[in-house]
DNA sequence: CGAGTGATTGTATAACATAACGCAATCCGG
DNA sequence: CCGGATTGCGTTATGTTATACAATCACTCG
């Protein structure tokens, strides 16, 4: 049957199709005004980067991105993308997916810092949820035992609904 | 001797000290029987890597690993330590911490297949907990959009109670 | 015995990541 | 505008983590 949440687009965060052009422009834009506001600075380079992971919008790794930046002109070594994409992922903008050794632009700039994720292992789609919920159950069971808890990884491996769809196991 | 010890280590998954020579015992013995049951062959190979993990009791990176595992007169390609920890990890004995790309023996095989961890950033020590929780949360936001989840990664990354108070930020 | 299964090993290489250095652009107080 | 401080960029080199591939060995079952 039919799903019940035929839910909001543009807060879209699953793995729903949307308008691809859009969400860049948008999320471009948010990191922008974020690096103006915080006096960041937002160069060509870590531009760049962010426009290349958003364009796929999946998971990359980082010299899948190197290769996509040499061939816009900029350098093509190693530590010229892993600089942006630290800048990146520290402030935010971008993820880095522990289980894939892998990047991602973030699809909600400024709304939460460290996301979950759901990582489908068909189709190699990762997408962002709130982890606020999971963070909190944690979170009591490290006060308890001491711990101060600064960041948590959160990432679920499956199949996403597209993929489940189209070859059910 | 000094043997005889008081229990309260066979249970303990937190950061408390307890007795380790007991802790590796039990945790061999545990593994061998699993192993005899489900049928596993576990071979020297499989077995010393166990040991080793076990023995050093905190996340290890597979080529420390190797460095152990050659030293005791075993392969020393890493094919030979990625197989063995693939095994071990594949049946619940070890567990990978995605954060660190290094390996820890499971503290308690046979009790949760994919625990959550908690990580000091200080000392390296690395923590067990049970995720049942935390993935139940998770879980309730995937199923609305459709994601299976097959597996989850949940890994905290802080401070230990001992590292808290030996540098109190 | 002989075929099949699964483990072990080794070679080679792929993929991911950082150290260290010097130059260039940018910022900022004077 | 000038000059020093800071930050980012490009490059060389290297370190670390992980897998593909193929040959060999050992055990089991028919």
């Amino acid at each position: 049957m039919m799903a019940s949440t035929p839910n909001q687009s543009s807060l879209q965060r699953g793995f729903a199709k949307h308008d691809h052009a859009d969400c860049i422009v948008a999320a471009m834009s948010a990191v922008e005004t974020q690096c103006a506001d915080g006096g960041l600075r937002f160069t060509p380079v870590r531009r760049a980067v962010l426009e290349i992971l958003l364009r796929e919008h999946r998971a990359m790794g980082a010299y899948a991105v190197l290769e996509d930046l040499s061939a816009q002109g900029f350098g093509s070594q190693p530590p010229v993308v892993y600089r942006a994409l630290d800048f990146l992922v520290s402030h935010g903008f971008a993820h880095k997916i522990e289980r894939l050794n892998a990047f991602i632009a973030c699809a909600a700039p400024g709304h939460d810092d460290t996301p979950a994720f759901m990582i489908c292992r068909v189709c190699d789609t990762v997408a962002e949820t709130p982890s606020a919920p999971a963070r909190e159950e944690l979170g009591r069971v490290a006060e308890a035992s001491g711990f101060v808890i600064e960041r948590t990884v959160i990432e679920a491996e499956g199949v996403c609904p597209g993929c489940a769809e189209a070859a059910p196991e």
